[in-house]
RNA sequence: GGGGCCGUAGCUCAGUUGGAAGAGCGCUACAAUCGCACUGUAGAGGUCGUCGGUUCGACUCCGAUCGGCUCCA
């Protein structure tokens, strides 16, 4: 077993064996001393790690950019996966730990990513750099290792650096870091500096660090460089929001925790946590030509990190990447936005490779649609830029190329990323297609309304500042205030559909039950005492007792039934669900007394034993499908949810595209073969820490201490609390029903195993069997015979349908033979005829319409003892005043029946009670003596 | 979780208070050419996503459902 899984969430496909060093010889081999001074960011990273592996640091890899916290969206601190340490809920690896640490800041609270381009310091993606104490070393070691790590090692000028030690303000908590002041102190009278003005000074805002309202916390102490030409800012600048002076690191001393009534109070164990951007140290060395040039204002983006993906851009555009800042963030000059738009690019591709890598995919909705909305940021720039379609994908490989040494991850997602990057963005394209097009439409009249701009942001994601683009270029105005309006309206709809929701909660008093159905002889006749009687929902009430085989609803799996029966009287358990505190509460639906008075009785319980089983099948089933869904998609599939019944399962989990009927198949052969294998399924407990690293956990769900593993024959392990059958071959024929999209990004299997899929296979089997004999052809002939039938059928409609348009024309002669004077120069046919539908009826009207010339037609049938009638006029007729419209509402009024239509043409329907040639008689009368004009 | 939009020919899409399903491209055949491309003529290809309702009549109106897009939380 690896011993790197304990401290953090299980990533996807958890890291074996140790951490291999980007540059396992090459730093450490060089003299620390005497370096050129132009260090790159992989020697940077690479020598932060060797510095403190040197000094007893165990080095890890970065944490998967996928947080624990539910809370959180991504990543966004070092500190985040070590946050279980600090609070004691989790052992450290090591006492000592030191790592490079992927995060994101975006689409939070603290959202940057608005900023990032308009100016050189902003990412929504960075590395910080970290070394970490768990009540090991203290302030003394943390500040000397961070001295000798930036002067020695890295050779920043002594002179340039300032440090801030915490001084409380009015009201905030604790007191002066005078620990922390003397350290520095010393260091800096070594250095032969003033410590009076090296260090300096800040309250609660700036030198005190909390995880939240409660919880450890403590002061820390900042380095910040002076970055003025001279260096000679006297520290007048540290924490004064300037350019010229940076906090490159932040050394966190975690010694008190915070009650819930403000009080402090002394941590039994004192923890360090610093961190340091990686992007900002190799800015300043490159900016500086490595410490040498201060003349110019440190850049972020000056360092190769970005430079070797502005060659790339700069290959593509012909332009080359000039480092400005815009003046005027409303109004960019083609050089300013050329340089954002680098900066954009080379920013959001880091964000989107990383997190491809690690498994979250651009998607619509949480943390998947802030990634969407970051890429189409990236690529309106590239549009803003002329850059060709696909560029932004293009940029992959070239970050792969820079950053795959030190990151693998990203090498071995490589293919998925292109995959992923591609789809999205020919999928975005599409929409900014859509939208242009739209956009055109709306505006043709010189105007568009801040409800249009809303409606092409809100339903065809057409970007509203690409809309003022747009309305700007061509001299049209955009109610901005307007679609603000629309879009508070639209807020204010979500909210209120927000407080609607109501669960119902059965409130127990929080003992948890113990359960005791993982063993199958607890199935039935499992005595124990009434614990508790509560009331549920309607008329149904609720027990509660201190052991239990009934198995709670969780997990996806269904809850067990089965029955109670307590002195001689016996309930049905309809529903079984776990309370709040653990607690497992079996459902009385129809309870054949008021159970109260069951309390405290001796009860004997029973399982239903077959749904249990079925219900097993389907668990086991369902980690087979797991299991072979990553092996044939890749590591990203992550489970997404998932129900297991006793006669059916569903997962859904996380895949950027349809399945292809290949996929399926091997998938479905996979874990066939896993059940033909008769594995012995396994299964055991282990504090949560010390699992297996590469175990599948599922994001979302909370472990405690003590997690159960379940170990189906070595193909697949995961963590989890239900329950399974004993060998593999228990789970019987697994079949696939069904694959489908719930959402972007994620899929839904159906499959059925067990009795349930004996049962789908027979009558599967029986159908196609009747089927056959139907058809008179064996079994494997039946598509043949179908397609056969189907073609025949093509021809014999087509036969049949000339002989109707012939028998059709027959009757159409026969009713313009009988064809009379209408007024002085126009003819009328007024007939019964028998078509074959509604359609042909039609036809026949306008037919006999052409073969009298001009005037009116007026035809009707019966068919299925209805009526349809039909009155078609021909432009002279029309002319003449006979509508067809009016002369079917005429008829139909006769007839019984409405209906209406166009004055050239025009239908109706009417009851058949058998009077229609009595009217078309009438009407032919009425239409004998009437005059055009009448 | 809550809104909005879209499902019509192989593809891209039109389709007017509900009254005869269309265009462009593509496809097939023929003409023209030594042949190809271009061109011309003819033709095939549709349960208008699915199900239900309203109506004499639904691609059109209403409801449900499936699929896709999109915004908000």
């Amino acid at each position: 077993m690896s011993g790197m899984a304990g401290r953090r969430r299980p990533s996807p496909r958890p890291p074996r064996g140790c951490w291999r060093h980007p540059f396992p010889s090459g730093i450490e081999s060089r003299p620390p001393l005497g370096f050129s001074g132009r260090m790159r960011s992989a020697e940077l990273r690479q020598s932060f790690l060797d510095f403190f592996r040197e000094h007893e640091h165990m080095i890890v890899p970065s944490a998967p950019l996928l947080p624990t916290a539910p809370n959180l969206l991504f990543t966004n601190a070092g500190m985040n996966p070590f946050v279980p340490a600090f609070l004691g809920e989790e052992e450290p690896l090591a006492p000592r730990i030191a790592d490079t640490q992927k995060c994101i800041r975006a689409g939070g609270k603290h959202n940057d990513l608005e900023d990032v381009g308009l100016d050189t310091y902003h990412h929504t993606f960075f590395e910080m750099l970290g070394n970490w104490s768990f009540g090991d070393y203290f302030k003394e070691e943390a500040i000397r290792f961070a001295w000798e790590l930036l002067t020695e090692r890295w050779r920043l000028p002594p002179e340039r650096l300032y440090a801030t030690v915490y001084q409380p303000g009015e009201g905030e908590p604790a007191s002066f870091d005078a620990e922390a002041y003397s350290y520095w102190e010393a260091i800096f009278r070594e250095a032969g500096l003033d410590p009076a003005l090296h260090i300096r000074t800040g309250g609660k805002e700036d030198n005190f660090w909390m995880m939240g309202e409660t919880g450890p916390c403590g002061p820390c102490s900042e380095v910040h460089m002076d970055l003025t030409p001279a260096g000679d800012s006297r520290g007048e600048l540290v924490n004064a929001d300037s350019p010229l002076c940076m906090e490159i690191w932040n050394l966190v001393f975690i010694q008190f925790n915070a009650g819930a009534d403000g009080s402090l109070t002394d941590l039994p164990a004192r923890h360090i946590d610093t961190g340091m951007g990686l992007e900002r140290v190799a800015g300043i060395y490159a900016t500086t030509d490595g410490l040498r040039d201060f003349s110019r204002t440190p850049s972020n983006y000056d360092s190769d990190l970005f430079t070797d993906l502005f060659a790339h851009l700069e290959g593509l555009c012909g332009q080359s990447y000039g480092g400005t800042v815009p003046a005027d963030r409303g109004r960019l000059a083609p050089g300013e936005l050329r340089d954002c738009a680098f900066r954009v690019i080379a920013d959001h591709i880091r964000t989107l490779a990383f997190s491809i890598a690690d498994g979250i995919l651009p998607g619509n909705e949480g943390r998947n649609y802030v990634l969407r909305r970051i890429l189409r940021r990236a690529v309106l720039y590239g549009k803003r830029l002329q850059l060709p379609d696909g560029f932004f994908t293009g940029m992959a490989p070239v970050l792969v190329e820079k950053m795959g040494e030190a990151f693998p991850e990203l090498r071995r997602q490589r293919e998925i990323i292109g995959r992923v990057l591609r789809a999205e963005e020919t999928a975005f394209e599409k929409t900014l297609d859509r939208g242009l097009q739209l956009f055109e439409k709306e505006t043709a009249d010189g105007f568009l309304s801040g409800e249009e701009a809303f409606t092409l942001y809100d339903t065809y994601g057409f970007p509203l500042d690409l809309t003022e683009l747009l309305a700007r270029e061509r001299g049209i105005e955009v109610d901005t205030a307007g679609f603000e309006r629309a879009m508070e309206e639209q807020r204010r709809k979500g909210r209120a559909a927000r407080r609607s929701e109501a669960i119902e909660v059965v409130a127990g008093d929080g003992e948890p039950s113990e359960f005791a159905g993982y063993d199958p002889a607890a199935l039935e006749g499992f005595s124990t005492t009434v614990q508790e009687v509560l009331p549920g929902p309607r008329d149904s009430q609720v027990l509660v007792f201190p052991s239990t085989p009934f198995y709670a609803e969780k997990g996806g799996q269904v809850g067990d039934t089965g029955t109670v029966s307590v002195e001689g009287e016996a309930a049905r358990v309809t529903e079984t669900t776990a309370g709040p505190n653990g607690e497992i509460l079996h459902h009385v639906a129809e309870p054949p007394g008021d159970l109260t008075a069951w309390q405290g009785k001796p009860a004997i319980l029973s399982v239903d034993r077959e749904r249990r089983l079925a219900i097993q099948r389907h668990h086991s089933a369902t980690h087979l499908l797991s299991w072979a869904l990553r092996k044939v998609l890749g590591d990203h599939a992550h489970q997404a949810g998932s129900l297991v019944a006793p006669d059916h399962l569903r997962f859904d989990f996380t895949h950027y595209e349809a399945l292809r009927e290949e996929q399926i198949d091997e998938v479905e052969s996979l874990m066939n073969d896993a059940v033909l294998a008769n594995s012995t399924v396994r299964w055991f407990e282990v504090p949560y820490r010390e699992k297996p690293a590469d175990i599948v956990a599922v994001f979302g769900e909370k472990y405690g201490a003590v997690v159960r593993v379940v170990d189906i024959g070595g193909y697949s392990r995961e963590l989890c609390g239900g329950t399974h059958v004993h060998a593999s071959g228990e789970i019987g024929l697994i079949k696939i029903l069904s694959e489908s999209g719930i959402a972007a990004g994620t899929r839904r299997i159906e499959a059925v195993a067990g009795k349930a899929s004996y049962r789908f296979a027979e009558a599967e089997f029986n159908r196609v069997h009747h089927l056959s004999q139907r058809l008179g052809c064996k079994p494997e002939e039946v598509e043949e015979r179908v397609d056969q039938l189907l073609r025949q059928r093509q021809e014999l409609d087509k036969q049949l349908q000339r002989l109707r348009q012939q028998a059709a024309a027959g009757e159409i002669a026969r009713a313009v033979e009988e064809a009379f004077p209408l007024g002085e120069s126009l003819r009328a046919v007024v007939a019964e005829v028998s078509p074959a539908g509604a359609n042909e009826l039609r036809a026949m009207a306008s037919q006999a319409g052409q073969q009298i010339g001009e005037g009116l037609v007026l035809l009707g049938c019966r068919q299925g003892g209805k009526l349809s009638v039909v009155a078609y006029a021909t432009p002279a007729a029309r002319g003449a005043g006979h509508a067809a419209g009016d002369w079917i509402r005429e008829l139909t009024a006769e007839l019984g029946g409405r209906g209406g239509g166009k004055p050239d043409l025009a239908m109706g329907g009417a009851p058949d009670t058998g009077q229609l040639p009595e009217v078309l008689q009438s009407f032919r009368e009425k239409l004998r003596c009437a005059s055009p004009s009448s």
